[in-house]
DNA sequence: AAAAACCCTGTAGCCACTCCGGGGTCAAGA
DNA sequence: TCTTGACCCCGGAGTGGCTACAGGGTTTTT
């Protein structure tokens, strides 16, 4: 089996069983008189297992200790639980913080119907308030910037930015 | 003000805003004689406005863009709600994915119990059982990789790897 | 025989930082 | 006065997990 073959049978991109041979992760097969890689149905069932804990989003080194603690029946399957509850925490912190994103995001989203210049746009507006620290959770009420004229001075040529 | 007061004022690491003016999205400051940056109010109001902007998970390409209609106020602001949709459906697509994700480590975790050799561990069965394809619901059910044996060959020196 | 598809190596790019090394500057303390 | 320490400067490299070349060789299809 040639790396095209394998990277269709698990969908995998040719580049990427490449790099996982490179970083150590899949074992480097034999090779043919051209030098073409020789894969077995052990490299398609440990790339499967690669990929199967990528799309549980696992880091690479966790699959990396996952596989050893595989070739290695008889540890404690306590690092394995340990590495899954780790895991898992950090999943689920990720997505409360998305949640509350998404939530932001949309009420962002309802500041502005229709068509204006962006001089009136309520996105922008809100998004210049928030900044300044009125009504913002994303940052803490402590970033208090200016007191008035909430308005941010442009960056461009033409309109002046003095410093101190 | 200089970097170290601008960077305690926002909670950014100074190295973050010298980054920040590499890539173009803060305007350099002046200098003093001894080379230091020296930042007005100016600064400070973009800086928050671009960390607000981060805090929500948008790139630093949309915050440029973003900027830039702020400083061009006569503009349409279609192109501001364009953006905010885009990366809104993002997030919400990330989100979901997110959900499974969390489901599936759940249950996952709920497969092992207690101590017990890697070789028994129904955490470690679960993953090679359904990278090869059964009750996976991450990838298709198209990897189906080998009937029976389902068993990982392991990659350290003393099991075999035998190709072809 | 020619074209398309595949394979090889090595390098560089992506994102948004973060860290490092090797220096210069400036105030307070011993 | 000397020294410590906190700042500041710059350029370059490293992170993760790929992806995309560039510049060659090989195999398969037309
Ligand atoms: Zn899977
Ligand atoms: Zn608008
Ligand atoms: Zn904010
Ligand atoms: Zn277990």
């Amino acid at each position: 089996m040639r790396i095209g073959a394998l990277g269709q049978a698990t969908r995998v991109d040719p580049e990427t069983i490449r790099y996982y041979e490179r970083i150590g992760l899949l074992p480097a097969p034999v090779r043919r008189a051209n030098g073409y890689r020789a894969y077995g149905p052990a490299h398609l069932e440990r790339l499967a297992f690669i990929r199967h804990c990528r799309a549980l989003d696992m880091p690479l080194a966790d699959v990396q200790r996952l596989l050893h603690l595989l070739d290695h029946p008889l540890d404690d399957c306590q690092d394995v639980d340990r590495l899954i509850d780790t895991h898992l925490a950090h999943v689920q912190g990720k997505l409360q913080s998305l949640q509350a994103l998404a939530q932001q995001l949309e009420q962002l989203r309802g500041r502005c119907h229709g068509q204006h210049a962006t001089a009136e746009c309520g996105i922008l507006h809100e998004l210049v308030a928030a900044a300044q620290g009125e009504s913002c959770v994303c940052h803490g009420n402590s970033v208090q910037t200016s007191q008035k004229g909430r308005r941010l001075r442009g960056a461009c040529p033409e309109s002046g930015y003095e410093p101190e």
